[in-house]
DNA sequence: TTGCTCCTCACGTCACGTGAGGTGGC
DNA sequence: TTGCTCCTCACGTCACGTGAGGTGGC
């Protein structure tokens, strides 16, 4: 009966439990379904920091690691970039709230954001009627200097398409 | 009555009209109401090229590069990419019809953006909860091992948050 | 001479992606 | 030995932004 499970992979359980329940790069990567120069990347720029390493140079995690991770997922889940997670970091780390500076940041970014929906729902609707528009439009070749008629005659904008910074 | 009128910009007129309608690079950029280094930008990449350089280095653009800069703005106002509309470019200098693969690129940039309308809808609304449940609570200062209780107890999912690529 | 315009590097932004080239672990 | 995992560079993506350091034009 023992025979017919399905192997466990050795690598979805901490491994070296005996080495005071260190992760690996994988296991954490797997942690949030990401691959591992990802995890590196954040290392590099100093978002998360290993235990140690091993003697082989081996990064080793600790449980400290896997939530900073699981924070950094959800905080950008909320639209905070890397950055702004990096200052929450640093005022954890000196025993400050970052509560008010959280504040701050999301009521920024959510104004922003809407007016980015608003671009986008903007920018979708000119798509939507040039390509109703263009059913009813043959295909051309390019004569004496004109590129494409379907967008040369199209309502867009020339300037300042909405899309801007 | 001359007098009164104020003075022309020297620039805002194609100076040099004696040798041959040429502009110059803020011109060209005035014309879409940028600033001159993004056309350089587009004449490095070669997206646009200077009918030929004064003794001083000076890029000289003709009507044509005018007429191709006004293109490319209405073709990003389309959500056309800049390597998009070289492509564009190139199929036109080749005198083949771009509209075919103009139809193609739109048809799968809408769809594309169409998701991207639903991730940031969804970031937003979870933007919006967040601050209304954040409303009810206290500023905390971190104390072993957690990071900010705002974000780690908000209902973000902290795995998939659907920002995704 | 002053203030503007022009030029070419060259590095920065953001959050990774993608190899190259080599080593460790089971 | 094989296949996987790990490592460090280092360059690419996208559409510019931002200097540095110097020159030309009126």
């Amino acid at each position: 009966m023992m025979k017919m499970l399905p192997a466990i992979p050795r690598n979805r359980t901490p491994a070296n439990v005996g080495s005071s329940e260190l992760y690996s790069i994988i296991q954490l990567a797997r942690a949030v379904d990401e691959p591992a120069h990802v995890i590196r990347y954040y290392c590099r720029i100093g978002l998360l920091v290993p235990q140690r390493r091993g003697a082989n140079g081996y990064r080793r995690f600790d449980a400290q690691a896997l939530r900073h991770l699981h924070f950094i997922r959800r905080a950008q889940g909320l639209g905070f970039s890397l950055n702004e997670i990096a200052e929450i970091f640093q005022h954890a780390r000196n025993e400050r709230s970052p509560c008010p500076s959280v504040r701050e940041i999301i009521d920024r970014r959510t104004a922003q954001i809407a007016g980015q929906l608003e671009n986008l729902v903007a920018l979708h609707e000119r798509m939507r009627r040039a390509l109703r528009r263009w059913r009813r439009m043959p295909d051309r070749t390019p004569t004496g200097g004109d590129i494409c008629h379907l967008i040369e005659t199209s309502d867009a904008p020339s300037v300042q398409s909405g899309r801007k910074r």
